[in-house]
DNA sequence: CGAGCGATTGAAAAGACTCAACCACCGTGG
DNA sequence: CCACGGTGGTTGAGTCTTTTCAATCGCTCG
């Protein structure tokens, strides 16, 4: 079996043991009876924050999608990653006492609960697991953007292509990946039009399905392949 | 005064307060002790880690360059940051329970002490400063990262080129800028021919000067609007 | 129905890469 | 002391990928 790179830029390995940063929040009882207050529903497009604005906590997505991104002086959006249920943003900027380096919004209705600056740090720091949880996080999310650098740097956008797309199919499971054409490409670093053309040419080859926006997997492993690793 | 991106990809900006990983490590008097003798003198070209092994504890750069880099699929390597002195490599990877993703080699004689995962892991859990300083310097590589990412995704090579110049000017302080050809177009991501090509054009254009393989910035500021930021 | 936006296609241009050859420097060994 | 070989640096030419720009299409919404 293909070692696919699950793990990679989104971060579902963690989603399923019990000490992921999401489920150690999650399960804390008394932030947890704070918080059937503090969730909130966010329809689609809708930011959590904004580049260059102060982080004020930190967001865990219960259901639903987030991009985030960083915008370049031409306008255009990189993605850096897509966040889905169980998946927890915005904890960076809260430890490196900088303003917000990325924006989020959502990509779909979602529902998002909120957890104050100053209950994170509190909570991480009496809470060994949970430091443990938000170092291991930390430098995952490290490790995984340096991998990131290099795709961008060496692999052909039809390669960054194969491999966004596992990528997002870890993410959205059993639903059918459903991003705009310019979301998409702006995740795999390329301009919408190329990234058209590739759609079709993978469709050509069998390799998806195209049902309107939404994307199917079909052949997974030759999917693998063209992604080069 | 423009606003140079010298807090990016190296972590130079740290290196002025004494709250930084390395000073916190470094004016540990029981360490520093021990470390006398785990001081060792590295030539050029001498490995500190490779992609794939287990990490056993992290490396601070009393004097010399080092570079991390990851190694693509065609053999070529993508140089991820320009560590100088001051710097502590290899941290990353202690905490995420995975072998480093990336490689570590000296760019030229350096003097490195190391310190021992045990120890190093007990000195930052007794010392709240220092778990403060690790927390915020692995979220500051990741941020650092996401704009990597950008820049590689959206910027010319040419501007990459200009971006990279003014870090390693940043690292290289007082003294010309010394890397091959070669770490240098690995560095910007792009072919080395490339590179030479546009290194010409910056020294046509009185952007830089050339001296065999050292390179001396002369228009710092007319650098920095090529960089596109 | 018409405006507007996202998706798509075509054609041309540009940026960057590859390949091949050549040069320059340097240390080695005869 | 000098020829030799090797490595890193440089140049040229051709090719290819990817982008850009322009135009069209299809659909939804007021």
């Amino acid at each position: 079996m293909l070692n696919r790179p699950q793990s990679t830029i989104n971060n579902e390995g963690n989603n399923l043991n019990g000490n992921s940063l999401f489920n150690l929040l999650h399960s804390d009882d008394a932030l947890r009876i704070k918080n059937e207050k503090a969730t909130s529903f966010y329809k689609k497009n809708q930011p959590l924050f904004i580049e260059g604005s102060y982080p004020r906590g930190v967001f865990c997505i219960i259901s639903g999608k987030v991009k985030v991104f960083s915008t370049g002086e031409t306008g255009k959006e990189q993605i850096i990653r897509i966040a889905g249920a169980g998946d927890v943003v915005g904890f960076r900027a809260l430890f490196s006492e900088e303003p917000y380096r990325l924006s989020a919004t959502t990509l779909e209705e979602s529902s998002i609960f909120f957890i104050k600056i100053e209950d994170f740090l509190e909570l991480v720091h009496s809470q060994p697991e949970l430091l443990q949880a938000v170092l291991r996080e930390l430098s995952k999310e490290s490790g995984e953007r340096a991998d990131f650098i290099k795709a961008m740097a060496q692999k052909t956008v039809r390669e960054r292509l194969a491999f966004v797309l596992l990528v997002l199919e870890s993410i959205y499971k059993d639903d059918l990946i459903n991003l705009s054409r310019e979301d998409l490409a702006n995740f795999v670093g390329t301009a919408t039009e190329t990234l058209i053309r590739l759609l079709k040419d993978f469709k050509d080859e069998n390799l998806i399905e195209v049902q309107g926006r939404k994307i199917k997997l079909i052949d997974v492993d030759r999917i693998y392949q063209e992604s080069g690793y």
